[in-house]
DNA sequence: GTGAAAGCGCTAACAA
DNA sequence: TTGTTAGCGCTTTCAC
């Protein structure tokens, strides 16, 4: 395996000199150049495992996520990726489906590999603890979730505003039963998107025209916990068909859930607009599953690149004051939301039930 | 950040002792528990950086694949983390997008980052060049794609074996005008998949009851090249559904040009299996997209394990020939498959053209 | 079984 | 601008 040495030897330098070629050090053109046609001759490739442990730090990012089958945390990934591109860092993506000792192995490998930053879209809330990279020095950025306490810089959704938007938009159209199928009790995510459920039910209740007596309390009984998976969505979905006054309208708290959702829709003889049904985050290959489904947009993507950019930013080493940056999820309204009598009957009166709105 | 020579300070032995205790080596029970113990209270992490440097080696395993949104990669890349997981080393996951030269770039950071060796779905089968890990001794291992010439390690599946089994399948089921939408040119999965597709028809052809004159020519016409997305397969299919003869069956090479195809039958306002439809590879959520889609299954997490499997060998440095081992995929039928006359009028007046079959 | 010492390949401080 | 030198933190002879 050929080094700096050899290649300093054969353009008849100092291996310093090479080094300084190497990473834009300031020497003479000729010997420039003279260095450049010996590495190439020789075919030297610089290691960078040498280099990282003199520079106490390697060139990886990595890039922790719990679930890489959603089509939410690739797209995430790929933003990272390409923001990471154009600099001299590579991102090791690692998965750790939601396991926390999966997620600890990685993070301690973070650590022993000397990874010079962290993104990690923590599995747990309270769980994850990231304050011994923090300790040594390795940056972090919280995406998508943020653990609890940690003191890291992050980029979230607007996730309360967006489960908000999501069941005011239900109710606007009339459905009155809503439901909503949340995920894991602990994930950021889950609770403020519960939580956005939860204030637009009450301003209805406030402001609306006063709803029948015991209806508060019904609605409690339409909150569902389930996994983010679609087999959890499929489950709890089922559960709540199977009440003796089922929910007309279902909010489902992320993408696969909502294909679960819509499965055992399908299996209960529905067909949305009947029962409305709304994902937040979009759902891969949503036309053919469900053409015209309503969804509440994450900027996924941009999540990522814009996580990548704090972190490169703290690699720098800028001093900064700790960043919590909000990126905004937006509203488009599909068919499976139109209302729960906006079939036949309702195309042939006219609207009746949807009242002019605001989709944020 | 605290060394072994800090540990082997605290204990009161030597560095190489410490060493000896994180790894194995013959240490007095005394000793090694001292060591242990001052390795705990320090909370020292070894720098696994320069044990790299060290060993000429690092604990990094590359996984390099075409395309993360793709579900059979993902399960492929659980199969290589699960396997990777009982070992010491780790897996760091690399996306190319079919790319080339992002995959050139992780190959070369394979080189730099000394990884101890590569598992590689190739974005082409013929400008794929591995030779460089090669000639500096990083073990290579092909997955479910053969770099042509690469005389490496192949874990492949029966991709010929399969497309002829599926499209014997169509035949057998009364479908006679059976196009295939194949993989982009230059990736062997695409050629071997559509080979096999030549070969059914062609034994059709030979064995069966004489077919009508030009069948054979026809049949040349119902071949479509795409980019194994679901974009590529929707435009494809949209084509064959413009030919003045249009295709009665599709075999679509890959699992997500398959739901591109379903898109494009439905939107021409045709339902399986009145056009016969069949998917090379599981169709993520394929229940909810399309109840009883014919597949051929391929052990995609199996093609994963293994590979890691043949991977870990090499570095262990075990002298073994080139190996390639073939998964076998196997047919599970379905109902978009039935057969052309299978709807109402076929039920009403029994089986009639379902030969007894072998699903292989 | 244990320790001393060398060295993996690079970068950076310093001196020239 | 260039070269010399030291050292990043570990593993591994080799001698004891």
């Amino acid at each position: 395996m050929t080094t700096i040495n050899d290649v300093a030897h054969a353009a008849g330098v100092s291996p310093a000199t090479v080094s300084r070629v190497l990473n834009g050090g300031r020497v003479t053109a000729e010997r420039a150049e003279r260095v450049r046609r010996a590495a190439a001759e020789l075919g030297f490739a610089p290691n960078r495992v040498a280099r990282s442990l003199r520079m106490r730090r390697s060139s990886l990012v990595g890039l922790i996520i719990p679930d890489i089958g959603n089509p939410f945390f690739t797209a995430l990934a790929r933003g990272v990726e390409d923001a990471a591109q154009r600099t001299s860092f590579s991102v090791v993506l690692c998965n750790t489906d939601g396991n926390l000792d999966k997620e600890r192995r990685y993070l301690d490998i973070a650590i022993a590999e000397r990874m010079a930053g962290v993104i990690v879209a923590a599995a747990s809330r309270s769980r994850t603890d990231v304050s011994a990279l923090q300790s040594r020095g390795i940056p972090v950025v919280a995406v998508d979730r943020r653990p609890r306490g940690a003191s890291v810089d992050a980029v979230l959704v607007d996730d309360e505003e967006g489960g908000a938007a999501a069941t005011a938009h239900l109710l606007a159209r009339g459905y009155r039963r809503v439901a909503c199928i949340t995920g894991p009790q602990g994930t950021s995510t889950a609770e403020e998107r519960l939580a956005g459920y939860r204030r637009a039910l009450q301003e209805f209740l406030d402001d609306g025209p006063g709803a029948p007596a015991g209806e508060a309390d019904l609605l409690r009984d339409y909150i569902r916990h389930a996994d983010f998976k679609v087999e959890g969505g499929h489950a709890a979905m089922a559960d709540l068909l199977a009440l003796p006054r089922r929910p007309d309208a279902v909010f489902a708290a992320n993408n696969l859930m909502a294909v679960g959702v819509l499965q055992a829709v399908r299996e209960a003889g529905l067909e949305p607009p009947e029962i409305g049904v709304l994902s937040f985050g979009e759902v891969p290959w949503a036309a053919l599953v469900q053409p015209g489904l309503t969804t509440v947009q994450v900027p996924s993507y941009d999540l990522g690149r814009t996580a990548a950019g704090l972190l490169l930013d703290r690699i720098a080493g800028t001093e900064q004051p700790l960043r919590t940056v909000v990126l905004r999820s937006s509203l488009q309204i599909g068919r499976t939301t139109a209302g729960p009598r906006s079939g036949m009957a309702r195309r042939m009166s006219g609207k009746q039930q949807t009242p002019a709105e605001d989709p944020r």
